[in-house]
DNA sequence: AACATACTATGACAATTATCACATTAAATT
DNA sequence: AATTTAATGTGATAATTGTCATAGTATGTT
């Protein structure tokens, strides 16, 4: 049977999501702070350790690293805990080699999903016995993704937008490279006729500015804030001394953007022959997948703009979206859109 | 008064060469073979030389080597003339120092604007007292794009492809990286009802596959030859341990991949809001930017393949053909298609 | 050279979708 | 809370474009 570790100062949250794995079978050892919890992780092995960060004396990073340090416990899947929501902060815990993230409140199902995955992946791992992948990060090089963009928040220029700002014009002299800290934002482009295109959203932890990474070259497209925006902003220049010390990133930053020119082209295809029906319900599902966790909570977002994905007029997306209302797919409350029958939405044609 | 050496075996095509040149007002000088040349270059200092690379004795490369080595000529503009279309020897002579590469036969106009526009970043570059941009590469090493080029011509696996023949399939297991040596390339995505959309088209010297760089992941689209291909092809294992032993080809590809997003995203925005007219227009018009190099050539490509990068059915896009040689922008010979008026077609909306 | 095959061209028609105009509702501002 | 402003929803209509059918034409193959 498969073992769980739960480390949490809260108690109620401690003994519910206790009961609740118990329920499906898994045997739970719990620990009230870091200490006592590093204490039960080597002596009982659990399959799975799920810690919360924020704790006295020992916080859950203190954990993970100790826990990493030990042969016997560093091959153990660790999910992290925490309240907040800050890229930073999970980018951290990713590093320090943690396996998931969940944010509190948690959703059983959310749970439960995350600990299976990462069992799965935690037997194969064993299978291949890849151990090197959880030593802790030397200082002063940057190895990874998540480290260059750790750079960006402790280094780069941080630059505040509200909602509807734009960020940068089409055709404007482009210096900067950004990471997006918290907002959204979209990349458009107009048409002669006056008529925008929305060619990609980004969310927190998304690169802005790639579009024209080459020296000399105007950007492409303007990029505007769809609710308040923090972005960190570091000069090209500086991000090339940067790629030009380490080859890794550059080798995730054409896997970047090599998956955003799929992306790219696949809303292409879907604009070329698609009717009406199946663009809306397409960009409904783009823009849950995108901007929400959770496909079950509502889209925020004005029908213009999401019309403007779709690359179609505002009516007749507003026109699609009550019937696909009538039909039971979605749920419109006041501006906001929820999905009720996913796969059906997902088979318009 | 500025002055022309032109070193080329072929008396004929040197002397009206020449003879062009002196009715554009230019000073020229001739030489009959690379020895002469390299003298005359040395003695008369000129403006700018145009030189043969199949000759006897000395070849067009080693006048090039001979004139950069000295300091007096190193700064000279050099054009290259040479009968073979070969991409591979265009970057030999490129990486070499070259300035510009003229195929036999040009045209006048094309040899005069190459001059001039030679003439004038001469000039700029004079002022700028730039001088390490010719020193000949050291062996071993790969330092930019065309000697990673070259290496996929000397080491990759050469494979061919007759017209019609699928190069890979989407959803394909992606192993390797291709160059282009010879013919073109589309790559293309079906949706359900069997409609294709043609997302990019692939001519000499461009590399083909990095839409799936990253691992495990599979081709996202099918490319298929639309001529006889020739293909040189490199795991992209190996692709990747170069990478990480040069930075600076990950930063020229990350700009090759930047730049074709921004393509796409023009494609993308032209699909969503133009009339079949308008995409019809723009398509002629890509095309013959992407597959001639001179705008008065003929397209040779079917119609089908054109309404299909269009995004629009074939019956419209011929009827729309029908309607621009009616009004004389375009001329259709058999199933080719010529541009009459340039701007005319640009204009269309 | 004759034939088959695939591509191109055009007509008639149906379906789809944009546009304009205006009513209604929600959000923002005072 | 009242008022302004902006966004959403709906009807009528015209324009655009795709589909199907069929004839004509080029290309390659035997």
């Amino acid at each position: 049977m498969k073992t769980i570790l739960i480390i949490e100062d809260d108690t109620a949250l401690r003994e519910n999501t206790a009961e609740l794995l118990e329920l499906s079978d898994y045997k739970v050892f719990t620990a009230p702070n870091g200490r006592i919890g590093i204490e039960v992780a080597k002596k009982e092995l659990p399959s799975i350790i799920i810690c919360d960060i924020m704790m006295p004396e020992i916080d859950g990073y203190g954990v993970l690293e100790a826990v990493s340090l030990e042969t016997t416990t560093s091959q153990i899947p660790f999910i992290f805990l925490s309240a907040k929501t800050e890229h930073k902060e999970i980018r951290r815990g990713m590093d320090l080699g943690a396996d998931d993230y969940l944010t509190k409140p948690f959703e059983e199902e959310e749970l439960l999903s995350a600990i299976e995955s990462r069992l799965a992946k935690a037997e194969i791992l064993a299978k291949m016995m890849d151990a090197n992948s959880k030593q802790p990060t030397a200082e002063g090089e940057i190895r990874n993704l998540n480290e260059l963009k750790n750079l960006f928040d402790d280094t780069g220029q941080i630059k505040e937008y509200k909602k509807g700002e734009v960020i940068y014009r089409e055709e404007a002299y482009s210096r900067s490279i950004y990471l997006i800290l918290k907002g959204v934002v979209k990349s458009h482009k107009m048409e002669g006729s006056g008529k925008e295109l929305i060619t990609a959203l980004h969310i927190p932890d998304d690169f802005l500015g790639f579009t024209s990474f080459a020296e000399d070259i105007p950007y492409q497209e303007t990029t505007t804030a769809v609710e308040d925006v923090t972005l960190a902003g570091i000069f090209k220049d500086d991000l090339k001394a940067i790629l030009s010390k380490n080859q890794n990133i550059s080798i995730e930053l054409v896997n970047i953007l090599s998956h955003n020119i799929s992306e790219i082209k696949d809303q292409l295809l879907q604009m070329a022959y698609s009717s009406v029906r199946k663009k809306t319900a397409q960009t409904i599902l783009q823009f849950t997948r995108i901007l929400n966790k959770k496909p079950d909570e509502a889209i925020k977002i004005s029908r213009s703009d999401l019309a403007s994905v779709a690359g179609i007029a505002t009516e007749s997306l507003i026109r699609t979206l009550s019937e696909f209302k009538k039909k039971g797919l979605i749920e419109i409350e006041g501006r906001n859109i929820r999905i009720i029958k996913l796969q059906a939405l997902e088979d318009v044609n």
